[in-house]
DNA sequence: CATTATGATTGTTA
DNA sequence: TAACAATCATAATG
């Protein structure tokens, strides 16, 4: 209702004009408030067509008259009266100050609807982008299929907000062009620069863009509904999906001598691990940081995981030796390829075909080899050299796993090789709590326990 | 149904 | 302020 009689206000204030040879229109173009509370969103053809018939109306009206004016012999010496008659008082209309300054409600909405996948590229289609998630996640069929729901209707929030914007904006551009052709028509009674006209364009876009806005504000809102709606429906605790512990685990596990992933580290693994608004949002959502609780959440799942991990782990390390070993060995081809590579150890035996005796390769040949090679690091280049982390994160794969297939953790273990790191030889964080010694109880450090069989 | 595993929260600490 | 430690609540398991 509010809107309908606005926008009939401004077109008032151009039929109007035709009459009153003030020039004056638009001397305060109806955008002073924007207070858009009226969530009722008006059916834009249905005011248009009344619009349109309304200066049908009247032009039909004006019709005869309008003739008359125009064969009048006086009408150029009236023509040029207005036009100066214009041209003092014109002065004062155009200050033209609306330079468009980027809405930051506008653009909060809009990264938001972005954010949330409303306004975004098409994905191909909601039902596409739940398998292509599900398929992300691995064999995460459950979450998929709590997804699904969630992802119907999201997309169907989609739809109507894109049809809902293309209604818009038809009629923005119908409604703009006949405004321009109103004006243009007039221009021949009375003085119209241009610049008017383009002034006039643009209140009518600013309206409709505000309108627009009341659309994405209403579609931003629905979005949050659904998903505190969702999200209360599943506000019990999920797991995470197989494949994201498995990736978190890898992380941990390799950089078992400093697991604190930093900031970018944990952003970068919430993606790997493709954690979910609808996961991270659990805790955010409280406290409105509807900002950016789109991104930042996400690793601080990925915090308490590691948290948790590090307590736990270090509460007793012998239950996660296993898993330990299991991770360790999982990486511990690449890293002895990286570490060759660093090394620049180009005589290794199995250039082709890396994991060409993976499942059995950590026998004591092998394991041998790649002991030498950390050996040389550590002796001579480790410290100082800019190998960094990278390799060192390696290092502490292969040191795990040497030390688990070929008992060598009592001289790597008594071996501060980490020393430079001010850590524990042994990735003990903080206090004492080295996983080779804690080995030692559980299997004895010469316990040539295979894990080539397993 | 009891137990364990696990993600999240809360309060404390350096 | 991040990490820790304790704890809660629920999922998973047997």
């Amino acid at each position: 209702m509010d809107e309908q009689a606005r926008i009939m206000q401004a077109l008032g204030g151009v039929s109007l004009a035709g009459h009153s040879v003030q020039g004056g229109m638009g001397l305060q173009p109806p955008h002073g408030h924007d207070g858009t509370d009226d969530g009722r969103k008006q059916d834009i053809g249905d005011i248009l067509h009344q619009i349109m018939t309304i200066t049908d109306q009247s032009l039909d009206e004006a019709q005869a008259k309008k003739h008359g004016l125009n064969c009048h012999r006086m009408k150029p010496a009236l023509f040029s009266v207005l036009c100066e008659i214009k041209e003092k008082t014109g002065l004062s209309i155009r200050g033209s100050q609306e330079e468009d300054p980027p809405d930051p409600q506008l653009m909060r909405l809009d990264n938001m609807l972005l954010a949330e996948g409303v306004s975004g590229p098409e994905k191909g289609g909601g039902s596409a982008a739940a398998a292509a998630a599900a398929a992300a996640s691995g064999g995460a069929s459950d979450n998929s299929i709590e997804h699904s729901d969630y992802r119907s209707k999201l997309t169907q929030i989609r739809q109507i907000y894109h049809t809902e914007l293309e209604k818009y904006e038809q009629a923005c551009n119908e409604f703009t062009t006949h405004v321009m052709n109103l004006l243009r028509e007039q221009s021949r009674t009375r003085p119209i620069s241009p610049k008017e006209i383009e002034r006039m364009v643009g209140i009518i876009h600013r309206k409709f863009s505000s309108i627009q806005m009341q659309l994405k504000q209403s579609t931003c809102e629905a979005v949050m509904i659904l998903r505190s709606r969702f999200l209360d429906a599943r506000r019990k605790r999920r797991n995470f999906s197989k494949q994201a512990t498995e990736i978190l685990n890898e992380y941990f596990y390799s950089h078992l001598s400093n697991p604190y992933p930093s900031e970018e580290a944990k952003e970068e693994l919430a993606k790997k691990c493709s954690i979910t608004v609808s996961q991270a949002a659990l805790q955010t959502d409280k406290r409105e940081s509807s900002e950016h609780m789109a991104d930042s959440a996400p690793q601080s799942v990925v915090s308490n995981w590691f948290g948790n991990k590090r307590i736990r782990y270090k509460k007793n390390i012998g239950k996660f030796q296993e898993e330990a070993n299991l991770y360790a060995a999982k990486t511990a081809v690449t890293a002895a390829h990286a570490v060759a590579a660093a090394v620049q150890n180009s005589q290794t035996n199995s250039p082709t075909t890396p994991n060409s005796g993976s499942s059995g390769s950590f026998n004591l040949p092998n394991s041998g080899d790649m002991f030498l090679s950390m050996q040389s690091l550590n002796g001579d280049s480790y410290q100082g050299a800019q190998v960094g982390v990278n390799v060192q994160s390696q290092v502490d794969t292969l040191r795990h796993v040497i030390s688990q297939t070929a008992g060598y953790s009592e001289a790597l273990g008594g071996n501060t090789m980490y020393s430079p790191n001010g850590l524990n030889a042994n990735g003990g964080w903080h206090d004492a709590m080295t996983p080779s010694s804690v080995i030692s109880p559980t299997e004895g450090p010469g316990s040539v326990h295979s894990d080539t069989s397993n």
